[in-house]
DNA sequence: TGACCATGCAGAAACGTGCCTGCCAACTGG
DNA sequence: CCAGTTGGCAGGCACGTTTCTGCATGGTCA
């Protein structure tokens, strides 16, 4: 390449990076000639001088033997498709990981950094990048003394009462919890507000917890919820498949969705928008979490300071669909869902 | 490290890399010196040394601007998730790169071959990227001349014309189409197998189409293939959502399914299990796609020869369910859906 | 006219591997 | 006892960049 321009090396170098002390001509004349011979500067050569990849990492925790969990909650194909936006927005790809350390492939990749959703406590992944000297950015509240450079997360506590008062002021008398049998922080802190919550108002709570990662426990575990004695009129499920599985679940025993029984499900998928009835829904901002999390990830390896803390709180979004209203509105022709933006 | 260990460089590579003529007392003590000091041996420098960066790009076409489209389909989440999880089972890791060709990002990392999903004809991504001699591997079938290694795909015709078969065998007498206006592979195929059947038996085509990556115009289409004076008494959706958006058109005029109208859509979402009704689905199998996808590409990168084409032709599954059966069976307490594996 | 500076480029040292080559010692066979 | 072989390691080059330094040349100013 040097050669068929007729210049150094390191006038190459200059030349396309736009550094050094060049006129235009010699600029010019050496990018047209690498635009002519189709040539481009070796990443790996470019990541050994500088020490910078332009890769960051995504890892999700996995639940049971497959990697990833993208397929059965929307939340992490949104969030995943987000935080690819983001990173490529400002220059770097992303590179998806497991979250054991399996050294064989983490270490065949040089990152800049990487982002860790539900970091477990003392995760071993999250310890080992950060003496390395990494920055590690994680969606999700850090259990423990973890580490992390920065992380973003919603106010599940929050969340989870405003819900459980929205579903009271719906007219609930006794409202049932869908929730996993994994000790992950998003499971954690849902049930305990729930338990919060029910001791406030003193309602005996009632509920069911299933392995989140089976999506056949989900549905076993809905008919459980609908099948107890003391059956609750109102259920607020945790994990993405459980507004379809309670409304099945509601069908079998000839519940009226929402006269018999208020639905409330945590979610990101569109469908509940057209179900029989609509379906409430929280949405947890999957999109703005992604961005957030890449955003902080990136200024953390450009060295841009930053005055405030660095943890970020999303808001989160109840959407009121009709599952949620004891008196429905008059029915009426719904409009075409729109698609939602952030 | 070298000198920690008290040993040269070419030692403690030859000893972490099991190669050299090496007694295993040094052997150990050298991995035993690396483990203690937490050494990791550089990604860069082994990629920029050996040629094998041992990353594989996965490119997803993009509709719109917003950069995937991971979210609408389900279709692209169990690809990704399956493609993944092949990768990183024979030592590779996956990145996610734009389908366009920013070079900013394309150049700072090093691939050793690339998925591509739905390249269009004279894709400038692929072409760049066999110019570079590396191999690309497509799902879809390459449109025109493109010059991928190998490809995997679906019987996209062989699929519409069995599952058209099938609603006329439930009763069908005018089956309409919900289809897009994009020129992609798939929609092509399918459409044109569409009009094809029609023509065999007889039948003047009735659809209606759209730009797919608009979710909102998915529910418009729906409602006016619905609204139209020659009426379809059956539909097949081309598209993930299709199915509920054509079930809430349905409620809207009044229409009972399966009694007035059966209805069969392409997705891979579970939720279709336990709609009311159930509605048939196509599967095109992502999961085996994804996997089949990258093994092939690994192959070629590996040198892996291949006496057989380096085409692949993935069956796909008619998952029947009431939606699309005239005479519904005695309707019975539906068991809860079971993961299904591949 | 000489000192000084700006401009335009080239030389060369790293970055951390992998691997080819080579050297020394010890062992082996005749 | 000596040539040949084998085991055990170290030296050193190359991969393709970035970047520091340095060397000319020509112009400016006192």
């Amino acid at each position: 390449m040097a050669a068929a321009a007729g210049v150094s090396i390191t006038t190459v170098s200059d030349a396309l990076n736009g550094k050094g002390r060049l006129p235009d001509a010699t600029r010019r004349h050496v990018r047209e000639v690498a635009e002519r011979l189709g040539y481009r500067p070796s990443a790996a050569a470019r990541t050994l001088r500088t020490g910078k990849s332009g890769l960051i990492g995504l890892t999700v925790t996995t639940y049971g033997d497959e990697p990833f969990t993208f397929t059965e909650f929307a939340y992490f194909a949104e969030m995943a498709r987000a935080a690819t936006s983001a990173a490529l927005a400002r220059g770097y790809a992303l590179v998806i990981l497991p979250a054991t350390s399996r050294h064989d492939v983490w270490s065949n990749v040089a990152l800049d950094g990487t982002v860790v959703i539900d970091p477990s406590d003392q995760d071993p992944v999250v310890t080992e990048l950060v003496r390395q000297g990494l920055p590690v950015v994680s969606d999700g509240r850090p259990a423990g003394t973890l580490p992390v450079t920065a992380w973003v997360d919603n106010d599940h506590r929050a969340a989870v009462l405003d819900l459980l008062d929205h579903l009271a002021a719906a007219g609930a008398r006794r409202i049932g919890l869908l929730t996993g049998t994994t000790t992950d922080t998003y499971t954690r802190l849902s049930t305990t507000a729930y338990l919060h919550w029910c001791e406030r108002v003193g309602q005996d709570p009632v509920y069911e917890s299933y392995p989140a990662h089976d999506p056949c426990a989900g549905a076993v575990a809905a008919d459980r919820l609908l099948a107890r004695p003391d059956r609750p009129d109102a259920v607020y499920g945790l994990f993405d498949p459980n507004g379809t599985d309670l409304l099945a679940a509601a069908r079998r025993y000839g519940l009226r969705v929402p006269e018999d029984l208020l639905l409330v499900c945590c979610s990101e998928s569109t469908v509940y928008g057209t179900t029989e009835p609509p379906i409430t829904t929280l949405s947890l901002k999957p999109r703005r979490i992604g961005t957030a999390v890449v955003q902080l990830l990136i200024d953390a390896i450009e060295g841009v300071e930053h005055d405030g803390p660095v943890e970020q709180v999303i808001p989160t979004e109840l959407i009121v669909r009709t599952s949620s209203q004891r008196r429905p509105p008059r029915t009426t022709v719904s409009a075409p869902r729109s698609p939602s933006r952030d």
